[in-house]
DNA sequence: TTAAGTGCAAATATTTTGCTGTCAC
DNA sequence: GTGACAGCAAAATATTTGCACTTAA
C-alpha cells in the first residue's frame, strides 16, 4: 500500500480557521495578515518562508506584503502554536517548512532519493507519546517524526 | 520514573569508532579531522559546529582546526551517514545539533520551560518504524523524533 | 608524488532587529 | 486617537564556496 501521494497541510482547516484563531485571542488582523494565513491555509505542500512570500505576493488582495511581515507572522504563529515549524530533513535547504498545527498529528517520511515528502498516521505514535508521558512524568505538548528513506519507486529505479 | 538526566551521546562508542570508520571506507585522516571526530564522540551533549570548534580548538594537538573544516568534517561524516544532523526544535537557536548515529534510535524531548533535552528509547518506536515500512512500502534508514512539551521540574515550578 | 584537505576571505542563505511612518480597532 | 503593525534597511546567524597553499597516503 502507497502512502496518500503528496502532502495535502490544509485539506481538513475550515476557512478562515488561522485568521478566527488569532482573533478569537484579541490579536489585531492586518491585510497582510490575512494574505499571508490563506497562503498557509490553502498550501497544497508544505512551504518556506520564501514560497509564502511568493504565493502572498501572487495573490495581491491590493495590499503589498513584505518579507518580515511573512516572518513576523511566522512567529506570532509560533507564538500561540497555531503552526509547527519543520525541517523535513534539510532534503530541500537548511530552511524551515510550515504548517498548521490543529491537525491529527502525523509522522513525515522523506525520501532521499527524490526528496518527496509523504504522511502518515499511525496509532502507534499515539501510543508512544503516552508512554512518554506516563514513563517520563513528561507533558507532551506536540511530537515530530521525521523518517529518511527510500520509497518505492525509487528502490526499483535503483535495482 | 525520570529520564535518565541529560543526555550522553558518546557514551557507548568504541574509542575512535568514527576514525576507524572512515578509514575503513578510504576516507583519508588529517590531524584536523581527528580532532574533529574526537570532540564529536566525546561529546556529553548535543553539539553545534560552533560548540565543535570551540571544544577542537581547546583540544590543541598541536594543529588548529578553522570552522570551515568543521563544516565540511560534519559534511563528510553525514555523507557517509555516521552522524545525524538535529534540530531540536530550535530551543537553543537555528543551527543544527549533531550526534553519532550507529546507536540504537531514541528520541529527543525537548522542555519548552527549562530547555533541557532528554533521550528516551521505546520499543513502540521500532514497531511504528516496521508498521511504516510494512504499510507504506518504505525503506527506513534512519527515523527523529522531537517532542516538546514540560517536564516535571517546570510543571512543579509553575503550579 | 599528487589528489585531497586546509585556511582564509568572501559569498550565500535564512532570519531578526531598529526605526519611522501607517493602520486596525 | 493610539498602540500595534508594516516596510525598508541593516544586522545577525549559520553555512557554503573559491582559491592558493599544505599534507596524508
Amino acid at each position: 500500500m502507497q502512502p496518500s501521494s503528496e502532502f495535502v497541510p490544509g485539506k481538513k482547516l475550515p476557512a478562515g480557521y488561522l485568521e478566527s484563531q488569532l482573533a478569537s485571542r484579541s490579536v489585531r488582523i492586518t491585510r497582510q495578515r490575512r494574505i499571508v494565513l490563506k497562503v498557509i491555509e490553502d498550501a497544497e505542500r508544505h512551504l518556506n518562508a520564501e514560497a509564502i512570500l511568493e504565493r502572498a505576493r501572487a495573490m495581491q488582495d491590493g495590499a503589498s506584503v513584505d518579507r518580515v511581515t511573512v516572518y513576523r507572522t511566522l512567529g506570532l504563529l509560533k507564538k500561540h502554536g497555531l503552526v509547527d515549524e519543520l525541517d523535513l530533513l534539510h532534503l530541500r535547504g537548511e530552511g524551515h517548512y510550515y504548517e498548521p498545527r490543529p491537525r491529527r498529528q502525523h509522522l513525515h517520511m522523506g525520501c532521499l532519493g527524490c526528496g518527496q515528502v509523504t504522511e502518515f498516521e499511525s496509532p502507534l505514535f499515539e501510543k508512544m507519546k503516552e508512554q512518554i508521558a506516563r514513563e517520563c512524568d513528561f507533558d507532551v505538548s506536540f511530537a515530530r517524526v521525521e523518517i529518511g528513506g527510500y520509497c518505492a519507486s525509487c528502490r526499483k529505479g535503483k535495482a
